[in-house]
RNA sequence: GGGUCGUUAGCUCAGCGGUAGAGCACUGCUCUCACACAGCAGGGGCCACUGGUUCGAUCCCAGUACGACCCACCA
């Protein structure tokens, strides 16, 4: 028999987990209990529960009430006699520095009760499990009752007794028999004032305790139920976590498991409900109790004839839900599924179930398994909307993710965003926020493209407010894959892309530095993937489709496949069949629609055969194919290529229109490819030093470029003035650096090298660009 | 009352000790034979504030402000 949380609409206990409190607006009452000659005010919330008060406490170092401790007040209305007792819970600053003690009905008042029951009498309840003060009509024999009424200690009336009392054993009057909790708090408050014994009535903020479900007002009621004690297994349950035997990512969810398993109560596990697993227990007709897995179990431990009955009772959902990660697999069968998949390797939740189902499932495969559920707990982020609030359907801010893969008309979202309100008047501020947010409705994303966006927004941060730009983003990705497939395909189908392995194959820097490319965005994601951030394996996928692949490879392919022989075709198509199939494979965790149905078509013209890509093997970095020198080769290539373009769009060349290009340095073929082909350059002039004119120079490395291009020399002066410029400030700030003593001789030595090759190289295309100027003509 | 987290470009978010990044939005120019759900070029940030540690701080430490969440029994 312990207090318990109880919910009188659902007639059940229920967990500590299952009441929230929050701050409602209540008011607090002083009420003065009379004694011999004297009286002692006391404040309460809930002045009902005085017709439950054993007793009235104050500290023990409060002095003014010091002399009193040990006397007896008149319980007002029950007319009852109650001690003045002494206790340290009992804060003298708060209030009057007295505290009536309802142990019934208080958690607080029920631990005071504990440590003085000895002198006080039992605890009771006022109220019947509907929450309506006790009338005669209910009532349970009990010894404890009846001994202290005999002990003479009890001053109020006499009557049948119990561990239950009736009403008129404690002296409830007869008018409050059957009233409501809240309509007998009115009655009471009524009575007092009558009776000059209320001091007063204030206005207070206090939180109230309501059940999850019902939102009803919990009361705590004595009743008897089955608890789990706790400590045992919250400390094996800290200890998987301490040794790292499960793991939290982010592992800050850590310190929250720990603060609450630190601090755990024994687990009210017992539901006077209907659904849900029975207690298996039994009892005789003298009350014994039985455990066992069956009634057949129990019978045979128990040699009497006495008939059992079976506790009613059914668990808390939650300790039958902690079963799953080992009933699931047979337990308690040692079956060949528990030994393969317990522990399984990762369980993804969100933080607000760590408490209800992550730890006890921990605590509950350790103590019936020895093993723990799982290695790994990836918390995700709850989703907030556009503006961070929390998604309620009451506020009309909720995303059904259907409507986000297959769109839906503003009319259609306004009506679905309504329906089933409880409140009828929040239907016009959810139309509104409705038609300010989504004017034209949702447009269609498909599956992949919101997959692909949460895995890219997959932080590590707590909460994520929805982003629809993001997701529009990404469903153009999973366009722009399909469009490159498309290109591929155009290309590929029907010709030879190097399959036979003995045909002769002619590898430029490009392919060998896209393969390269790949092996690191494979590295990546497989990194990404270890750590549970799915946004940095998501990103690396983005950025190598469509930065790397699409918008350079496939770009210099075109070149390759109009201008190279035939070996060379059979190179470019080889790569460009074999990246593109391999990329499939490594984005199909993410975007896995997309992905089969073009793997489907184009893993053949990669060699490669299988019925469906979730059966193909993931791929993996292969360090032996990654290439630094074509790496710093196409680095440097894509740096000119870039510079031609930064020339064009300065000297607003038209997008399609082709040009001649100097270019000095020695260029390599990589290079001669990019720029021809990217940079739009007919005629590209390999030449030793450039010539004397007034065209625009830009300096990239080794290289200098210039386009055969009119401009306004003055201009171009201006503009490579601010570039020198420009220069010179870089180059004075990394001196300054070097010339600190300080950090050439305490910063570690790579990065006083990274700072003196910085110098160097600003130095160099310094002194380009100086002896640039000095050709132009409007050097005065 | 305890605890956790956040504050970086207009928006949504990375980065967390050595030249400030992405997507979207924005500004130009292009309907160029995979893709205008596109291409190319660009603009935009005293990295909340105040101290401290350091050769050096958006990044580490302390504090302040604002915001969010969790736990808790003050009558």
């Amino acid at each position: 028999k312990r207090l318990v949380n109880w919910d009188p609409v659902l007639g059940t206990a229920v967990s500590d987990l299952e009441v929230d409190s929050e701050e409602e607006d209540g008011k607090i009452w002083e009420i003065r209990y009379p004694g011999e000659g004297f009286s002692l005010t006391v404040a309460t919330t809930r002045p009902e529960t005085m017709l439950g008060d054993v007793a009235v406490a104050v500290n023990p170092k409060d002095e003014r009430y010091a002399s009193l401790v040990g006397k007896t007040l008149r319980l007002p209305i029950c007319d009852r006699t109650i001690q003045i007792i002494a206790d340290d819970y009992v804060d003298p600053a708060f209030g009057t520095g007295c505290v009536k003690i309802t142990p019934g009905h208080d958690f607080n008042d029920y631990q005071v009760w504990q440590r003085h029951r000895d002198k006080l009498p039992p605890a009771f309840s006022i109220f019947t499990l509907e929450a309506r003060i006790i009338d005669n009509s209910v009532s349970a024999a009990g010894e404890e009752w009846q001994k202290y009424v005999a002990s003479n200690k009890y001053g109020g009336k006499t009557g049948p007794v119990g561990t239950q009392p009736l009403a008129i054993d404690i002296g409830i009057p007869n008018e409050y028999w059957g009233l409501d909790r809240f309509e007998a708090r009115k009655r009471i408050i009524e009575e007092l004032k009558t009776k000059g014994l209320l001091v007063s009535e204030k206005p207070y903020k206090l939180r109230v305790p309501r059940s999850e479900r019902t939102t009803a007002i919990v009361e705590p009621m004595l009743t008897d139920q089955w608890f789990v004690k706790m400590d045992g297994m919250a400390k094996s349950g800290l200890e998987a976590v301490a040794k790292g035997n499960v793991k939290f990512y982010p592992e800050h969810w850590t310190s929250t498991y720990n603060h609450w398993l630190e601090n755990i109560q024994d687990w009210c596990i017992s539901r006077q409900l209907w659904w849900g697993h029975q207690i298996p227990a039994w009892y005789d007709k003298e009350g014994r109790i039985y455990v066992g897995r069956s009634e057949e179990e129990v019978r045979s431990k128990y040699k009497g004839n006495s008939k059992l009955t079976r506790d009613p009772d059914v668990l808390d959902t939650w300790f039958s839900s902690q079963l799953v990660p080992f009933s699931s697999l047979g337990w308690p069968e040692k079956t060949k599924d528990l030994e393969t998949f317990l522990p399984s390797s990762v369980l993804v939740t969100g933080f607000d179930i760590i408490f209800f189902w992550v730890a006890r499932m921990i605590m509950a495969s350790l103590h019936f398994t020895g093993k723990v559920p799982f290695r790994h707990v990836y918390i995700n982020a709850i989703v907030r909307d556009a503006e961070g609030e929390k998604m309620s359907k009451s506020k009309g801010n909720t995303l059904d993710p259907l409507d986000l893969i297959d769109g839906i008309t503003l009319p259609e979202l306004l009506a679905k965003s309504t329906l089933g309100l409880l409140r009828a008047d929040h239907k016009a501020k959810i139309e509104n926020y409705v038609r300010a947010h989504y004017p034209a409705g949702i447009p269609a994303f498909g599956a992949d493209a919101l997959r692909f966006t949460f895995a890219a927004q997959a932080t590590f941060a707590r909460t994520l407010n929805f982003d629809l730009g993001r997701c529009e983003g990404y469903r153009n990705f999973c366009n722009k894959l399909w469009n490159a497939t498309r290109f591929v395909l155009m290309n590929t189908e029907g010709k030879d892309c190097g399959q036979d392995e003995r045909a002769a194959v002619d590898l430029s820097s490009w392919d060998r530095w896209i393969v390269s490319t790949l092996q690191r965005t494979e590295a990546e994601v497989e990194k990404g993937f270890d750590e549970y951030r799915f946004d940095n394996a998501a990103g690396a996928i983005y950025r190598f489709v469509w930065d790397e692949y699409c918008d350079w490879y496939v770009e210099i392919a075109k070149e390759q496949l109009a201008k190279g022989d035939e070996s060379q075709q059979r190179g470019t198509r080889r790569t460009l069949v074999r990246v593109l199939e391999t990329s499939l494979r490594l984005a199909h965790p993410i975007i896995p629609f997309i992905t089969e149905e073009l793997w489907q078509i184009v893993a053949p013209l990669a060699g490669k055969t299988g019925e469906t890509i979730m059966l193909a093997p993931y791929p993996k970095s292969q360090p032996e194919k990654i290439d630094e020198v074509a790496e710093r080769e196409i680095a440097l290539a894509k740096e000119v290529v870039n510079a031609s373009r930064n020339l064009r769009s300065e000297a607003k060349i038209a997008p399609q229109q082709r040009i001649t290009l100097y270019i000095a340095g020695q260029p390599s073929i990589a290079t001669v490819t990019a720029t021809t082909s990217l940079a739009k350059v007919s005629n590209l002039l390999i030449v030793d030093e450039l010539p004397k004119s007034d065209f625009p120079v830009a300096v990239v490395g080794p290289h200098r470029l210039m386009p055969h291009i009119e401009v306004d020399a003055g201009a171009e002066r201006e503009r490579v003035v601010k570039e020198v410029s420009r220069l010179e400030g870089e180059i004075a700030k990394a001196r300054a650096k070097l010339a600190n003593a300080s950090f050439v001789d305490r910063a570690p030595a790579s990065v006083v090298a990274q700072e003196r090759e910085r110098l160097a190289a600003f130095e160099a295309t310094h002194a380009k660009l100086k002896s640039q100027l000095d050709k132009l003509s409007g050097k005065t």
